[in-house]
DNA sequence: CTGAAAGCGCTTACAG
DNA sequence: CTGAAAGCGCTTACAG
């Protein structure tokens, strides 16, 4: 590998001169410039990654820490990330941490010397000890899908998210809805309450009352779906519309109503939430959470801490988007109409 | 940020002596190594990686280059590398190459400086141009989902996978059997080629003449499943059986067999290709294809690349698994039953 | 506008 | 087993 002195040689220049014509802003003499470059060409001259890294104290590279949890939100992230990382020449290292526990182990080697120049967090809500080895770093941090007033963060609004869904439910006549979510979410535990906060303050605004039995709990599975479903079903008076808190557990949903017969939607809406790429082709009514969307604006928050770090941490919110699709209509006894195809319900 | 200096004052030692202990390996005696470990501690001491990568001529960094087409076979096979690198300390930095014609560009950056120790290269054939310049770089490299003799390579057996399919079909009683599969793909030309030889070895084995207007180009979506689908069944003599080369494909022949009022499987018998986890919800008969087995395998043969150069590149095969549900049985007119449950459509 | 030199934080023969 | 020194390949004030 050519190294910079081989091209100030070739280039009869020093090497400073090379390493300003590679820095691209400083001054140097159009032809310098010109017989530098043409020295690169010809030895094919690369600079070397970490020799830069060095002396520019200056990695190039954003870290992104994200729970190990292979699921599908997490690659929409890093997929945002990515697609706002394109344009920039910044590399991603990517850390994932296993289980909740393991979080101060992971943390530990946060940006671990000088690896990166920045880091996104995503999906945990740091605690005191790590906001302090961060500020001690010096290491410019945001927090996706999670937050904190000490550090720039984008979150998605999972309030009015559920609340929009239900209100959706509510608008098409339902009155007995129910809402299948985890009891606790290990990495961001606040979202589950805040979507049945918003399921609960929609049925406020209507007047109806949430029963204890409607607000049930189910693993993040087409399984926990299923079960979640089987239980409401065998209730003395079972909902009329179920939302299930990801399309995952939609789908699950869907495959036991159909195992007990029921009809969907005539018997039974059901809305999912997230809006995964198998949902269109399921026809599942739901919620488009803005996944892709939370890592691009990670990145912006994190390479504008980079330019400048903010007197104020920015807090972003995006908004889900309500995809009316054919899984829930109008309650059967209220005189449902049958979709133009019927709805298909896997198994 | 404590440096190695640092560590050295702190525990009354050379610079070289912590550096021993950092590096494991070497000759220390215990009490010094205690001392300098003690020292590390009370400093919250992180070697830098940068400076590290420098002396060392090692990164501890492996490159992975996959085309942008942000397809669920990709996100797979990444997730592979992931697991298989858990238990290393190498890092991964993913570079995407966006259309085949910019591939010359991409590559030239390949191993940029030394970023890497090593690289892995997703779904591309590499030229004489590109195989050369690894060489002249030494930068260790394997292939993943594309072979090359000069290079360790590990792809499937898409012959064998299209083989099994169409023999499947076959052992049912199908005779008119179609296939729906690209033309040409523009990053791992191959592939459908492959499949295509697979599908007439079968249908030679069995007798079975092959037909031109069965075999049928459609795009790796489902309404290229869907046009395809609406194609074959308008033929004078609609096969009973069709091969969907992605499962993806699958989902679009299943939408329009339904709105052409066929009955699956009874009308007609639907394998995809793949196995995604949709497939599993769906029902749909299918080729498991070991899409995180192929990134995992990668890893294998770099590090093993990186351990020692190998004499001959090894070359490794991974076999496809023929994964029985529900959208294929006998063909109808031959007695085909309907199974318990009837298949789902998507729409 | 440009060269010479110091320095970034490690590793690694070389002595001892 | 350990210290002192050179070197990895850049960048960046400092002079000129």
């Amino acid at each position: 590998m050519a190294t910079i002195r081989d091209v100030a040689r070739e280039a009869g220049v020093g090497v400073g001169t090379v390493s300003r014509v590679l820095g691209g802003g400083a001054q140097v003499a159009p032809a310098t410039r010109e017989r530098v470059e043409a020295a690169m060409a010809r030895l094919g001259y690369r600079p070397n990654t970490a020799a830069r890294a060095l002396s520019q104290r200056r990695t190039h590279t954003l870290e992104v820490v994200v729970p190990l949890v292979t699921r599908h939100f997490y690659v929409e992230v890093l997929r945002g990330i990515e697609e706002a990382l394109a344009g920039t020449d910044y590399a991603v290292v990517i850390r994932t941490i296993e289980r909740p526990a393991s979080r101060g182990h992971a943390f530990a080697a946060l940006g671990q010397g000088g690896r990166a120049d920045g880091v996104i967090v995503v999906s945990v809500t740091p605690d005191d000890d790590l906001l302090a080895r961060l500020e001690a770093a010096k290491l410019p941090a945001v927090l996706v899908d999670a937050a904190d007033l000490a550090l720039p963060s984008v979150v998605v609004d999972h309030v009015g998210a559920a609340r929009e869904a239900t209100r959706y439910l509510l608008g098409l006549g339902h009155r007995r809805i129910a809402i299948a979510d985890t009891p606790d979410d290990p990495f961001t535990p606040g979202v589950a309450v805040e979507r049945q906060r918003g399921y609960r303050m929609a049925l406020a605004e209507a007047g109806v009352l949430p029963r204890a039995e409607y607000q049930i709990a189910a693993e993040a599975s087409p399984e926990g779906g299923a079960a979640a479903c089987e239980a409401l079903l065998a209730l003395p008076e079972p909902p009329t519309a179920i939302l299930a808190c990801s399309d995952t557990r939609a789908v699950g949903v869907l495959q036991a109503a159909r195992k007990l017969g029921k009809r969907v939607p005539r018997d039974l809406s059901i809305m999912g939430y997230g809006d995964i790429e198998m949902s269109r082709h399921l026809g599942l009514t739901t919620m488009r959470i803005p996944v892709r969307e939370l890592g691009q604006a990670g990145v912006g928050l994190l390479l504008e801490a980079l330019a400048e770090p903010p007197a104020i941490p920015p807090q972003i919110t995006l908004e889900a988007e309500l995809i009316v699709r054919r899984t829930a209509v109008e309650p059967g006894q209220a005189g449902g109409k049958e979709p133009p195809w019927p709805v298909v319900t896997p198994f």
